[in-house]
RNA sequence: GUGGCUGUAGCUCAGUUGGUUAGAGCACCAGAUUGUGGUUCUGGGGGUCGUGGGUUCAAUUCCCAUCAGCCACCCCA
């Protein structure tokens, strides 16, 4: 049978298994590092803790796990008969693939909140599934990241995760814009323009600013039957920015926008935003169409490169609330994993990475070099060198060749010379440089 | 879900106004080179031209369908 990936997958060879690793283990010590916690969940989730969480749409692209046995027979016949796939739904299938890692996690918190010491910090580093079409930087099979605390309100926590956006793209020598807003700054807009019924709506069409711009924006709303006048008082605001005085005394003319302008204040104050390797700006076009925020939004772009959000994240209350677990608040961010490794490929900032781990290649010559060699190699796996030897003594040519495609640092000859000399000749990949090495000497050289 | 582009060797791609045996580069294998690879030279293996159908004396080429991949929109990471 001819071989092939579903759509929208992919395999990852060691190269690229090292790279991505090389972003997640730079996410995990700095989640460490601020004391959150691992956590996992399953890859399935029953169907109805998924269904109805991510909108109409979202329940489309849910991938469901059909029933195992007769499943027909157990099949709700009259739909079936029907031919109607959402009514035969329920009864074909009960379960499906995560399609994020933000409802998992409230169901998490539902089930453990006895266990849990709130406030709780969980980072969860795993793959979801999406039934959407493939599309560049698209998958259906991603990685998400996330951070996440669950149980304060306090806005400590605002000013930690912007923090974490802002060492972790440090660390990944990645040049970013940290944006910031306030869900109450865009409703404090919305009721200063009167189109507070078209709340949604107004977010929505502001969400586009980035990428239609102003004009896109105008053309959102024109077709919602906003007015001009409205449309103009509205992009007086977003012209002017948040720093401008008028838009201040603007926004604060509403309770809604007094909190939003007081907490961005107090999250700045805990922030300590000059402290840090990355711009933080209060973006008033900044909107995040997920409508489950409720605080402070956030989103990091990238400097220099044509390319959408690295991340996002922003406080939800009543995380849990659809789980019967009430009053618990959120606050979290999301790193965009796949779309900060290609920007990093394009971009050349991988370290130099080897395929294998390898730090050491032997040759042998003949039988009696090999049977040498495998003393050697096991002299260095002991004190913890990874190390391992041609399987079979054949040209050099052939030998060198798998040590150049593995990109080992350094190879070992092994012939009835340095047999009888108790050494190996040791050769250095990059500079070409060779000497001979007793053990001791080779366990030394390698173990830095 | 809507629209567009592309399917030729392991990879990147030529090609044929429809005509005998489909090419190149890279990669792979062997030799020049029985203790020193990455350069060079020589030779070699590898393709039902995505799949199915149609038009034709003749289809990799033209037409239709289908599948897959890519791109844009919607949405999103």
């Amino acid at each position: 049978m001819k071989p092939g990936l579903p759509k929208g997958t992919r395999d990852f060879t060691p190269a690229q298994v090292r790279k991505r690793n090389f972003i997640f283990n730079i996410l995990r010590e700095t989640f460490e590092l601020y004391g959150y916690q691992p956590i996992e969940t399953p890859a399935m989730e029953n169907l109805h803790t998924l269904m109805g969480k991510y909108g109409d749409e979202g329940d489309q692209l849910l991938f469901k796990v059909l029933n195992n046995g007769d499943f027909l027979a157990k099949a709700d016949a009259e739909a079936l008969a029907e031919k109607d796939s959402r009514k035969a739904l329920p009864s074909l299938s009960k379960r499906g693939l995560r399609y994020d890692l933000t409802v998992p996690f409230a169901r998490f918190l539902s089930m453990n909140r006895n266990e849990l010491a709130m406030p709780f910090k969980r980072y969860q580093i795993q793959p979801v599934w999406r039934a959407d079409r493939p599309q560049k930087g698209r998958f259906q099979e991603f990685y998400q990241c996330d951070a996440d605390v669950a149980g304060s309100t306090s806005l400590v926590y605002e000013a930690e995760l912007i923090e974490i956006y802002d060492r972790v793209f440090a660390k990944l020598r990645l040049p970013v814009k940290i944006r910031i807003n306030h869900r109450k700054l865009l409703l404090a807009m919305a009721q200063f323009a009167g189109i507070e019924s078209l709340f949604s709506e107004f977010t929505t069409a502001l969400d586009k600013w980035d990428k239609t711009g102003e004009p896109g924006f105008v053309r959102d709303m024109e077709s919602l039957n906003t007015d001009a006048d409205t449309i103009q008082s509205l992009l007086q605001i977003l012209r002017d920015g948040f720093d401008h005085p008028d838009t201040r005394e603007k926004l604060s003319r509403s309770e809604a926008g007094k909190q939003g302008l007081e907490e961005l204040k107090e999250i700045q104050l805990l922030g300590g935003w000059d402290d840090l390797y990355n711009p933080v700006a209060v973006d008033l076009t900044l909107a995040r169409g997920l409508s489950y925020y409720t605080g402070c939004i956030l989103e990091v772009e990238p400097t220099g490169f044509d390319m959408g959000s690295l991340g996002g994240g922003g406080r939800y209350d009543d995380l849990t609330g659809i789980f019967d677990y009430k009053g618990i608040s959120g606050v979290g961010i999301s790193f965009g994993a796949e779309r900060i490794y290609d920007l990093m490929e394009e971009a050349g900032l991988f370290p130099p990475l080897s395929a294998a781990a390898t730090r050491i290649l032997f040759m042998p010559f003949d039988r009696e070099d090999l049977i040498y060699a495998r003393k050697w190699v096991k002299q260095l796996i002991d004190r913890g060198i990874p190390a391992e030897v041609y399987p079979e003594p054949t040209k050099l040519k052939k030998q060198f060749k798998y040590a150049e495609n593995l990109q080992l640092p350094y190879v070992a000859l092994v012939g009835e010379r340095e047999r009888k000399a108790e050494v190996v000749a040791v050769k250095n990949q990059k500079t070409g440089e060779q000497k001979d090495y007793s053990t001791a000497e080779l366990i030394r050289l390698l173990k830095d």
